[in-house]
RNA sequence: UCCCCUGUAGCUCAAUUGGUAGAGCGAGCGGCUGUUAACCGCUAGGUUGCUGGUUCGAGUCCAGCCGGGGGAGCCA
């Protein structure tokens, strides 16, 4: 019982070569309509594109009366017949059905989630398991897995190798945020130890362990013998951050490579960004098409803008004193702007869709607001750090190069106080063979917000989760 | 975690100074038409998020709880 021909090959192949050919279109009904003329149009989708594909039923088949003419939305449909010239506009294509099945029928029409008409996006999370039947949906799954692909093929085409980092860590020194907890203990009844503290020695791996936030410091490891490394999946983060740009489960790209310093970083970063945007207007046009019409009008002149001009960047300090100059002309910020602060979005939010208008790259920050692993510069004062900024979105991207000096990395982690025994394996790699190298990591969401135009990052990844939701 | 907004039919919303609910879309039925956001007519559909309070009377006012959204912080 395989599925039909994919309407996306209907849509991809010569006219000529479809028409008079017998053949069948499995999918899901979006809508039917009837003319008494003795003939009904279904308009089956099935998801390898965004079009739906027209079918003509004609009133003689034997279930025309029985089955047809109860056809709603969201149907299950097998239809086969002959691919004719359509006689009507719209579409160039058609099948004249010989025979109509209706593999999965609606239970209840009138409370169908899913009705022919416009939803809005907060309903449409309420109903996540039926929402990719919407276009927006659909057309966000396709983008998504083109980005994806996009994301390896641009990695391999450059050499770089993806290495699986662990999803449980079992280091308690990864520093980025709160972590959710991995245990098998009963938590009803806790061992303790003779401080009556929980005793995570009986835990499943004999000691504390979390879902990673960042696959960062593993692939450091990979980078200092495979050159070129990337992680690809998903990370987690147990903030209570309600935001339309935050998610307690997120996918992230952190390429890390060697022999490199910040600025190189900054290239890899641009490139990729440009291949990404470049393949998806290359590979999607029919759905950005539908975001520019539906969503944002202006998505598809921003990526091609992006893929045509070069990055602006900008140096911490050049970005303070762009701000200093605006507030000296009269522009008003809640917070107060000196050099040493770290950028509020208030902030963020003027450099890049106020002064520059388009992304744009902030490199070294004071070395106060930044992590230890992050390499200082001979200012002693500032770590070559980056962050990537995106109009409506904010940070995209934040990246660095890491500290490749044993001695240097050592005073940091005294310096924040951290514990250089719990990173041992960490400042190995500075012992043996260091290298001068540099990494960032993409929000693989935040990069879908900013080409299709989208305005919550829980309406493109398939499921949401956020802080009291995690339904489905 | 903090600040603001919000919760009425399957969905999107309306309901004057408190007087116990309406429309559009969707759905069902009928009409019309090679239709395509189809169109026209009729019909059905609501314990107004939950609990309590004020009042002769609460969708409307008050308190608490639950859900949704926006912003801040954190960051990707």
């Amino acid at each position: 019982m395989p599925a039909g021909t994919p309407i996306a090959d209907l849509y991809s192949s010569p006219p000529d070569s479809l028409i008079g050919r017998t053949l069948e279109v499995t999918g899901w009904v979006r809508t039917r309509r009837d003319s008494k003329a003795g003939i009904s149009f279904l308009q089956v989708s099935d998801g390898s594109c965004f079009d739906a594909f027209q079918v003509v039923v004609p009133s003689e088949l034997e279930n025309y009366e029985s089955e047809v003419l109860r056809i709603t939305t969201g149907c299950a449909v097998r239809c086969r017949g002959e691919v004719v010239e359509s006689r009507g506009k719209g579409q160039a294509l058609e099948m004249k059905a010989a025979g109509v099945e209706v593999v999965g029928w609606i239970e209840d029409p009138d409370s169908y989630p899913m009705q022919a008409k416009r939803h809005s996006f907060e309903y449409l999370r309420e109903v996540a398991h039926l929402r990719p039947r919407s276009n927006t949906f659909g057309a966000l799954g396709r983008v998504r897995h083109c980005l994806s692909m996009a994301v390896h093929r641009f990695m391999d085409e450059h050499g770089f190798h993806w290495i699986h980092t662990p999803i449980i860590t079992a280091n308690d020194c990864e520093g980025a945020g709160e972590m959710f907890r991995v245990s098998t203990l009963d938590l009803a009844n806790l061992p303790r130890d003779e401080d009556g503290a929980v005793d995570f020695g009986q835990d499943f791996f004999g000691r504390e362990s979390h879902l990673t936030v960042s696959g960062q410091l593993n692939v450091e490891t990979w980078c200092s013998a495979l050159s070129k490394v990337y992680t690809f999946g998903p990370t987690f983060r147990a903030e209570n951050s309600n935001t339309s740009r935050h998610l307690a489960e997120f996918w992230m790209v952190e390429p890390e490579i060697a022999f490199a310093d910040l600025s190189d970083d900054a290239d890899l970063a641009e490139a990729m960004l440009k291949y990404l945007f470049r393949t998806l207007l290359e590979e999607r046009a029919d759905d950005m098409r539908f975001f520019q019409e539906r969503v944002d009008e202006g998505c598809i002149d921003r990526l091609e803008t992006f893929v045509d001009s070069s990055f602006e960047r900008m140096e911490y300090g050049e970005a303070i004193r762009a701000l200093e100059q605006a507030v000296a002309k009269g522009r008003r910020f809640d917070f107060p702007v000196s050099w040493g602060i770290d950028l509020q979005s208030e902030h963020e939010r003027y450099l890049t869709e106020e002064l520059v208008g388009r992304p744009v790259v902030v490199m070294n920050y004071p070395k106060d607001i930044k992590a230890f692993y992050m390499r200082m510069n001979d200012d002693g004062r500032t770590v070559a750090a980056m962050d990537v900024l995106a109009p409506g979105i904010g940070e995209i991207i934040g990246g660095s190069q890491r500290e490749e000096r044993l001695e240097v990395l050592d005073d940091r982690l005294e310096e924040m106080g951290l514990d250089k025994a719990d990173y041992w394996w960490y400042r190995d790699l500075r012992r043996y063979g260091t290298v001068p190298h540099a990494g960032f990591g993409l929000g693989f969401e935040r990069t879908i917000l900013y080409a299709t135009g989208m305005a919550n990052v829980r309406d493109v990844i398939p499921f949401p989760r956020t802080p009291n939701s995690a339904e489905f």
